[in-house]
DNA sequence: TTGTATGCGTTATCAT
DNA sequence: ATGATAACGCATACAA
């Protein structure tokens, strides 16, 4: 019976012994193959084969240094919003070798300061976050007195200096509502997500940007999350039915539609609606929606490059990367006569 | 200066400096407190505050042989429901202190062997995972060469002989095919997903099941993937449109319903159409979807439970979990007349 | 080209 | 109660 170790997984000893050499060469054989006879080289293959050996990547990494780990924090590991952002840095990222811890703090920053430290404890290279609040004083004590390279996905923390891609919030709102008021719609209802994020922020600031150029008075900004319940519920909360609603997100706005159908309004006859994201099921709903297209993956994919400098010891030249958003045109949005 | 390790954070050997002690009592402070004296323990607690130091999990773990690692592998990680059993896994196991490291191989049999190695070579200590096709050779090899414990979730490959977690798929397709035809329909189409997946099989066969039981011969089965796309495409190959249409999944009955309507049919008047699943949206869609609801959270909820049984070392009494679904009634299903 | 020996940061065993 | 030291599995500097 082969010797194995604790965890029952063969070790380089175990090869060695097999392959009858020194475990020098077979980690050669495994790092630097060219380095290695063709007579010893097949021979360790052989026993790496036989025995399933796979170098231990822990033991690896305490020695080198580098764990090839790298850490994303998002709000919610079931939103497919942010997996999609998740995916496109991982797809870069992959081809580098690197492997991924994904933690979701549902949407706590008191979570969010755990999982940092967690992660740090793992001794991930990089991280990738998606902010959960506005603020997270622990954020700037707790990175800095680490070496870990970092970058912002789609929301940041204002106060801290670091890389960051997002898109462009402010004008994809800005637009859309300028949209809206160009087709005649003087009534409008702004309805907010997580109102302390950095994300509801930049777009309500487009809201107000468009608003207030256009010298519309009877607007109103109402808060809640993003969701499509708390878009339900908010537009049930109306006392007066605006001509046009804009959701914090596509979510908000199909919840917005739902409450309005049920109030005994249809859509976009009596109300516009837009959104934002332009998630996979907005051109599917009925009627489909009008919203604001993000370049999510490609916002993921992005990230995952920025990282890739910073993991290199680059110096990067942009510290933000605003990507620009789309206006998608469907169904729910009319010209108010 | 202090000196500081590669990774520019603290390690033991300098706690021990600044504190005036050996490394073994930091160690102690850190492990088992109580057998260090008050005198002592408060100079190196003051040390490891003072450095902001925290453990090196790496080394940790290679001494000790234990990673407190859970790698999960899934078909595709922007798949929401996918996602819900992970939590819902996770929301067991990370009071137990663990970490987790979720990757996705899209689909692909040959990704997830890859997946399967990287996470072996991470050392996890238990995986849970959601097969991507319907068999996968070297998956036995490798995980019986390891000693990991594992154990399926929601997809199995079924000549291996691991613990698994999942739903009655047959009985809810069953069930609700019955339903169809109590109503009145006579012929009837049924939209498979991936067909290799032991779900999509399982399905079909509750389909089958219910077909032959009530002596059904206008049916017909066709493949695809479990996709919006796929069931709209389905659809539209269709040389004859049936009274009612079974989805393998929601997403499917979705997009066979946007085809119908595509193609003059109105749902349910012309056709019935029910999916499986009843994922997030699909009481919202319009009509609202008749569907299949599989207890997705708990289902990751009680793999984790398992595989905590699994990783305490206890032998799990049965080895197949098999949950229960439920028939949601709602718009898109009506009495053939 | 190959082997020997050292150390990465910890925990655990053994003295003291 | 505390300290010296070995060992975890690996990569690498150095020796041969």
């Amino acid at each position: 019976m082969k010797s194995k170790t604790a965890n029952n997984s063969a070790n380089i000893k175990n090869v060695a012994q097999l392959a009858g050499v020194s475990i020098s060469t077979v980690s050669r054989v495994i790092n630097n193959p060219d380095s290695v006879s063709e007579e010893l080289r097949s021979r360790v293959k052989n026993a790496i084969e036989k025995l399933g050996y796979h170098p231990n990547q822990i033991a690896r990494s305490l020695r080198t240094g580098s764990t090839k780990l790298i850490g994303f924090i998002i709000p919610d590991i079931t939103n497919p919003a942010f997996l999609m952002m998740v995916k496109g840095a991982e797809d870069f990222l992959k081809r580098k070798g690197y492997t991924f811890i994904v933690c979701g703090t549902d949407h706590s920053t008191h979570e969010e300061t755990k999982l940092l430290r967690a992660l740090l404890s793992q001794n991930v290279e990089g991280m990738i976050v998606t902010c959960s609040g506005g603020q997270n004083s622990d954020f700037s004590h707790i990175i800095h007195s680490s070496n870990v390279k970092m970058v912002f996905m789609d929301r940041r923390y204002e106060n801290l200096n670091m890389p960051y891609v997002g898109v462009d919030n402010a004008d994809g709102v800005e637009r859309i509502t300028d949209y809206l008021i160009e087709l005649g719609h003087r009534s409008l209802v702004y309805l907010s997500g997580e109102r302390n994020t950095s994300s509801a922020k930049e777009r309500l600031r487009g809201f107000m940007s468009s608003v207030q150029k256009h010298g519309i008075e009877d607007f109103q900004v109402m808060y809640g999350k993003f969701t499509f319940e708390s878009g339900y519920e908010l537009t049930k909360k109306l006392k007066k039915v605006p001509s046009a609603v804009i959701g914090g997100n596509d979510l908000v706005a199909l919840g917005a539609i739902e409450a309005l159908l049920q109030m005994g309004y249809s859509v976009p006859e009596d109300v516009s609606v837009v959104g934002f994201d332009d998630m996979f099921y907005s051109k599917y709903s009925k009627p489909s929606l009008t919203t604001v297209r993000q370049p999510i993956y490609e916002m993921g994919y992005t990230t995952g490059k920025i990282l890739w400098q910073l993991l290199c010891g680059n110096r990067i030249k942009r510290h933000n990367l605003i990507l620009k958003t789309e206006i998608v045109l469907r169904e729910t949005v009319k010209r108010r006569v």
